[in-house]
DNA sequence: TAATATACTACCATTACGATAGGAATACAA
DNA sequence: TTGTATTCCTATCGTAATGGTAGTATATTA
């Protein structure tokens, strides 16, 4: 169970939208830069983002990409759901007509823990904590 | 983020030699019926558990497998591990030289929490508690 | 209109998933 | 000792997902 680089790298390109919310819109070549990853492959993980409502965009000169809501209202359950599709996914979980033997499965309560386990640290967790954290963290210099 | 079959079906297979558990060696011919799995599949899945000495097996005649401890000295993550490999691992969880920027990354954080409350579930489940609670789930006319 | 961005679409190599299949090795039972 | 029931081992295979690359179209600004 790995979580995808489409996730892994979506949930950094997003935390650095969320360090420039109310600014200019970021280029994909800054993100890209930044963070190490692909102009092109970004932007296929951006333009999922932009689908699901997370971030927006401006094309053209000066344009970018932008976060779409402030930073301490997006959950992170949000990103990854739209990143990675739903949490843990045992099929069963969701449709109870996937498998016969639903009803007195005992592995499906299982998955149905570590589920709702797995949501519950995500959706505790907003961009806004994220980007607090990572200030936090960095060196003072950074911080003027 | 989705389980594999191999897990699933796995984990199901486990169970029933839990409740198999101190009697003969099960074939996989009934375990591939109780389950509704294909036996040459199920075969490969248990070669994984014995390799890693989760199950024991017996040849021929009247051979089969047999869960190789105590149904309640087996934890669920232990068996998770061996079928899905670790636990979300997104690499630079585990080896902190992955990634440039492990020292500093919150998404690093992130998923080391996640990580932590998926085992923590695992942790706590063994096979007995799941032969316990199925048998609890099942009408009495079964129990006999 | 030139330069700068995103948007869209197509393509591609590699790997993982979810099996299926055949035969070898082993153990028991008659 | 021979037949039969089993696991064991290895190969194969189609499909989908992963992780990209590339080219062109379109929009925006200066």
């Amino acid at each position: 169970m790995k979580l995808s680089t489409r996730t892994r790298y979506g949930i950094r390109a997003v935390v650095e939208l969320a360090e420039n919310y109310g600014r200019e819109p970021v280029q994909l070549k800054i993100i890209s830069k930044d963070q190490e990853i692909s102009m092109k492959y970004l932007e296929q993980i951006m333009s999922v983002l932009k689908s699901s409502g997370i971030v927006g965009s401006s094309r053209g000169a000066k344009g970018g990409y932008f976060l779409a809501k402030p930073p301490n209202q997006v959950k992170l359950s949000e990103c990854f759901n739209c990143l990675e599709g739903p949490v843990v996914t045992v099929e069963c979980v969701e449709n109870d007509r996937y498998c016969s033997k639903t009803i007195n499965c005992v592995a499906r309560e299982v998955w149905t823990e570590v589920e709702k386990a797995i949501v519950a640290v995500l959706d505790s967790i907003t961009l806004q904590d994220m980007v607090d954290k990572n200030n936090k963290s960095k060196p003072l210099l950074y911080q003027i």
